[in-house]
DNA sequence: TGTCAAAGTTAACAGAATGTTAACAGGATT
DNA sequence: AATCCTGTTAACATTCTGTTAACTTTGACA
């Protein structure tokens, strides 16, 4: 399946070029003018990859990048700079930022695809692993399906992407902040009690045994 | 153990709502009205964390920011920066002045809250050993397990900080002020007696043998 | 050996942290 | 438009840690 790649860009001109060449690789490709589209497309879309013109009216790469981030949804979604060779900084607060890479302009496309083609790969050693395996435990992100001790059911989002993560490293312990900012996203401002409820109605699902609790710490997974 | 907060801002009715918030979430507030105070407070209170706006007369945000991270004794002092949306760049130049993050006017309360949650616990992260392991002994971070001759359990998060902090440095003798600012904290008054109690309930579950009383110095861990 | 400060011990308490339930808003679906 | 479902908050209940106070024991030293 295609790679889908936005370009966030108000220069029609480099988009178009971007585009062309991408297309021309295989990759399906969006667009964007300004960072507040940028981010409704992605939500949209949810493409692989980014790339993100700095200089931008309005809302900025940068700060574009950071509300991306900030989405739990698009918290792997890998993200490209692109930059002026004057904005001499510019890298330092994009990497901040959580950038992945950054490219300066003129973009020379060979460049370019070599780059996103070193970056995508990346993510086949990393993370996008789909299936969690433990015992009689399985849960599958494909189908957001999780089956335990003969039960099955399939979980909502966010209860599911907490399952996942405490899941994921049985027997950790996730402290409450870092759950929150895992599943929840830095920006987002949810009183952390309802990490509680969710936690609630999971155990409801899984049983309580399987969900420990770490008072004044946080919570682990036990098989 | 209440985090100290500094607040540097011109605008009296910021410093008031932030003040208002914070102190409800059991952050300590001081706050100063320009660059100069700013470091005069910080390098008397010694705060956690400074929140520092931009746009100030004099001394900008910037520049104070450059100072403060030049003291030794304040260099570990994590800054969020405040800026207009309108100062486009600020940030970047902001991140190379050594903050830590900055935050978009107007301020939301819960947004600046859950940011400065996500950075203090950075600090926790970091320079923290996870696992400790001697002999028939080992004490797991992650987990919040300690096993010890077969024996296993978790321990409440202050008995677990204390055994960790004695153990991972077994034989060396921790003075009792030592156990109390690195366990507790330097600032929270607690009774002397407090540490007796700890030590009593770990010695109960570990093995009284295992801690031994330096009478008039403090406590060490045995192996 | 007697004295006194330091540490041990126990129980009781207060408050923090979490559990639990219900209600509500907003989005999606029918 | 009516209904369902999710995510969130609020309100109240419950559990358990951390702390204190009061009392006892230990051990160093005169």
């Amino acid at each position: 399946m295609a790679k889908k790649i936005l370009i966030v860009e108000d220069d029609q001109d480099i988009v178009d070029l971007l585009k062309y060449n991408l297309e021309k690789e295989g990759f399906k490709c969006y667009s964007a003018s300004n960072g507040a589209e940028a981010v409704g497309v992605a939500m949209n879309k949810e493409p692989d990859l980014i790339i993100l013109d700095i200089m931008m009216p309005e809302l900025d790469g940068i700060e574009t990048c950071r509300v991306i981030k900030s989405k739990p949804k698009l918290h792997d979604t890998f993200v490209i700079f692109l930059t002026a060779r004057a904005e001499e900084y510019s890298e330092i607060a994009g990497f901040e930022a959580g950038a992945d890479d950054y490219i300066t302009k003129p973009v020379k496309p060979r460049v370019l695809i070599s780059r996103i083609k070193a970056i995508l790969s990346r993510k086949k050693d990393q993370h996008s692993i789909s299936k969690i395996q433990h015992g009689d435990l399985v849960i599958d992100r494909d189908t957001f399906k999780v089956s335990i001790q003969n039960k099955h059911f399939t979980l909502p989002k966010k209860e599911f992407e907490l399952l996942f993560l405490l899941a994921s490293k049985p027997d950790k312990v996730f402290r409450r902040e870092s759950i929150l900012s895992k599943v929840w996203g830095t920006d987002v401002s949810v009183v952390d009690r309802t990490i509680d409820v969710h936690i609630r109605k999971i155990r409801e699902k899984v049983g309580d045994e399987k969900i420990k609790t770490i008072k004044g710490v946080g919570y682990k997974f036990v098989l």
